[in-house]
RNA sequence: GCCCCGUUCGUCUAUCGGUUAGGACGCCAGGUUUUCAACCUGGAAAGAGGGGUUCGAUUCCCCUACGGGGUACCA
């Protein structure tokens, strides 16, 4: 079997859109599992909204996401004179012609049709007309589409999906200022760059009888078509702003693990039996376009965040601390200290299963984070009354001989409580407030193992304002 | 209007003619418990409607309804 090439095209909008995310991600897994190559090419023809800051946002989108690319970005802009090179190999072989019908004169057609209900296919006068009588106006190049019989095209994702050939129109691909459209620099391009599978978004289904066409009248061999179902929004209608976030930045931002993204999306119209959750290694090996759903999947933000929080557990503690502090660095530009990092580091296995994101993880760091004096919150401070400081600074004395190993500490503390006729609770919530200054944290265990003894009694001792004894 | 695609619990999905229609998220109840989270046990919850084909349809075919996409000298 011929090697794989799979490519994304993204438009530069601006952002990475959560659909072309998707899309971007089977076709890598697809190149990945096979042992392909997978490309990117930037479809920034339109030259009216192009900016660099556009394709910026989505080189940056695929660097989040994990999701390497082979070889150098190109550019289709930069590739026109291909494009009108093939245009022209069309007309020479008489698979294209020139058409000098005017816009105004299609439009008021297509107006007149719809109107009297009839089809608004437009049939361009030009087409077998004889070149000594074309006018010295401008034109465009239209493909000759076939006008009897059908095409069939074998979808790995939709199944065989056939059209009526007199349902197809002579579509433009160059346009009178001599600019390829779009049909016409996908096929070229996607050609030239030897890409063996299109994997796009279901939106270009109905694109494919025409751009066979092309292929067809170039004498290339067609590429296998896999057309995804859209992702919609939880209220089942196209994904849009008012769903909340579309781009994958904000979700970045939001501080949720790129390997849960890529886990939501990969099994977002994808399946591999009963598998929820998986690493990025199992989804190279189970990937396959059989395995894709033919309806358009709604966006489930409950499910994304169970995942994420699921691999946030699962991640070895380097690695995770290494993408916390990129995400510090990204969303405010702060970064920790050696000695906050190298704590977080010792708490983090404290933190990782209380914690869907990272905003969340952070703010049950605080504990490793702060250092004294502990700046107590709202909540907390109110957890520091007279009586419970009076009940810490007897905890304060009682700790000064525990040997600081977990056993002897629960030993201890327990036993203290006990003494005081105290529930847990009651105690624990005072000892959390003077440790972390929050009433959210690990348990008061991992909190005095992970900042030690000595920190322990000093931010004892400033919570209750006496001197060590 | 025309063309194309889709339709299993609220959501994501399994099932490839015979199942008590399975799993996951969410939800509810219980357990654990030191806050948050995690975890454990149990529960409610689905084949759009109508025709066929078949001994037997969620599964195959047709119609309808609903949803989506396309119908450009946009991409």
């Amino acid at each position: 079997m011929a090697s794989v090439v799979t490519r994304i095209a993204p438009s530069p909008t601006g952002y990475m859109h959560i659909g072309t995310a998707r899309t971007a991600l089977f076709n890598w897994l697809f190149a990945r599992s096979h042992g392909g190559r997978f490309l990117l090419r930037v479809e920034d023809t339109d030259r009216a909204r192009y900016t660099p800051e556009a394709v910026d946002a989505i080189l940056h989108g695929m660097r989040w996401l994990g999701l390497d690319y082979d070889g150098e970005a190109v550019s289709q802009f930069e590739r026109v004179p291909r494009h009108r090179e093939v245009a022209q190999s069309l007309i020479d072989n008489g698979m294209a012609y020139k058409c000098f019908a005017t816009q105004d004169e299609i439009e008021a057609f297509r107006e007149k049709a719809r109107a009297e209900g009839t089809s608004t296919l437009f049939r361009s006068p030009w087409r077998d007309a004889d070149p000594s009588t074309h006018p010295d106006t401008s034109f465009v190049i239209r493909i000759k589409a076939p006008r009897d019989g059908q095409t069939i095209v074998e979808d790995a994702v939709q199944g065989r999906v056939t059209w009526a050939n007199e349902t197809l129109d002579d579509l433009v691909l160059l346009r009178s200022d001599g600019t390829p459209t779009y049909m016409l620099a996908v096929v070229v391009d996607d050609y030239d760059m030897g890409v063996t599978h299109v994997i796009r978004g279901d939106d270009h289904l109905s694109n494919v009888p025409r751009q066979m066409l092309i292929y067809k009248g170039m004498g290339w061999p067609l590429p296998t078509y896999a057309h995804l179902p859209l992702i919609l929004g939880a209220d089942g209608k196209k994904l849009s702003k008012r769903h909340g976030a579309t781009g994958v930045e904000e979700y970045q931002k939001m501080g949720y693990p790129a390997a849960g993204m890529r886990n939501y999306l990969t099994r977002l119209g994808w399946s591999h039996g009963d598998d929820e959750f998986f690493t990025d290694a199992q989804a190279k090996e189970w990937f396959d376009l059989d395995g894709i759903t033919k309806s358009a999947a709604r966006f489930d933000a409950k499910k994304l965040e169970h995942l994420c929080g699921q691999h946030i557990a699962a991640s070895a503690d380097g690695a995770l601390l290494e993408e916390i502090s990129v995400f510090l660095r990204a969303s405010n530009g702060n970064s920790l200290t050696d000695s906050q990092a190298a704590g977080l580091g010792r708490a983090l296995y404290s933190l990782k299963d209380r914690a869907k994101t990272f905003p969340e993880l952070l703010e049950k760091a605080h504990f490793v984070l702060a250092s004294r004096p502990i700046e107590p919150d709202d909540k907390s401070a109110k957890a520091l009354n007279s009586v419970s400081i009076g009940i810490l600074q007897d905890l304060t004395s009682h700790l000064q001989n525990v040997s600081w190993v977990r056993t002897d500490l629960e030993e201890s503390l327990t036993s203290f409580a006990e003494s005081k006729e105290l529930s847990f609770g009651k105690l624990a919530q005072p000892l959390r407030a003077a440790l972390a200054g929050r009433t959210v944290t690990p348990s008061v265990y991992d909190m005095m193992l992970v900042i030690g003894r000595d920190e322990t009694l000093g931010r004892l001792t400033d919570a209750t304002g006496t001197a060590p004894q």
